[in-house]
DNA sequence: GAATTAATTGCTATTCTATATCAAATGGTG
DNA sequence: CACCATTTGATATAGAATAGCAATTAATTC
């Protein structure tokens, strides 16, 4: 089923109004193949929506995450980056620039699940990060430079 | 070998200076067993060093990043956060309180890493981030509560 | 160990990210 | 279409981080 009316769905199961705004922003998060910041997906909306403000771009992404729809994205910087692949996969994150890309989970074996158990903590996911560089910031072999 | 005399050594050969920011900086950042921000490291270093400047701690821990004595977090939080341990090693966070504790590469076996050539991505490290609830957020079983 | 020079720090101002508050607008429901 | 709860937009504000520049400090040379 399509990811915008499974979200409409579950909306209605838990009783939250199915706003412009909040169809538009999921749907933007959706199409784009990236891991925007708020900042970017409210550039990115605006002239779509009329009179949308920046707070809302907060609240909406915030909800997003809430009901399951998007996550928050772990990366080495200041600022929120978030991600409409909520299944499992990793990230291949460029120590230079930073710039992250997705990695099928079908792309590595499966991780050994460690045991927690003395401290208490129940594990129900993870996520590899591999850090490297990236083909533009790596130095070219070129000899013609 | 001392991680401080170290870190001395990397500064003599990369001509950086021995300031006593630094050094505080360092030794607090490898004394505590946790993840701190720049404002953390702030307030915990600022009495020992007189008219130490938010700045300067923001600026050192940069470079301590830089020379390699420390590293940025991956966190899903709008701060910054430094973990002074540089070899390979993975995280547990709590996706209620946030918290991040250590684990040790030894907890799991090695990850296999994908082939990334057709991107032209170079890998050269991994980590694993384990989410899920910490013991302190889970909900007691006790039926004394 | 004093003088010289380059690096670093501290201060101030500023930018950027994110959140709080509350009146106005909108969506859901009968 | 009228009602009520939810959500939004505007404004103000908090918090994290950086920029610019003068004053200070560390390393170097004599």
């Amino acid at each position: 089923m399509n990811r915008l009316t499974h979200f409409e769905d579950l909306c209605r199961k838990k009783g939250l109004s199915l706003t412009v705004q909040r169809r538009v922003i999921l749907q933007e998060l959706l199409e784009r193949g990236d891991h925007p910041t708020a900042e970017e997906i409210y550039e990115a909306v605006r002239e779509r929506v009329p009179g949308l403000s920046r707070t809302t771009v907060y609240r909406v992404l915030d909800t997003l995450v809430q009901v399951g729809a998007a996550r928050k994205l772990s990366h080495p910087d200041a600022v929120v980056r978030f991600d409409p692949n909520v299944e499992r996969h990793h990230h291949l994150v460029c120590q230079q620039c930073g710039s992250l890309v997705d990695l099928e989970a079908s792309a590595i074996s499966n991780v050994s699940i460690p045991n927690t158990r003395k401290t208490g903590f129940t594990i129900t996911d993870y996520s590899v990060s591999f850090t490297g560089i990236c083909s533009r910031c790596r130095p070219r072999k070129s000899r013609k430079e």
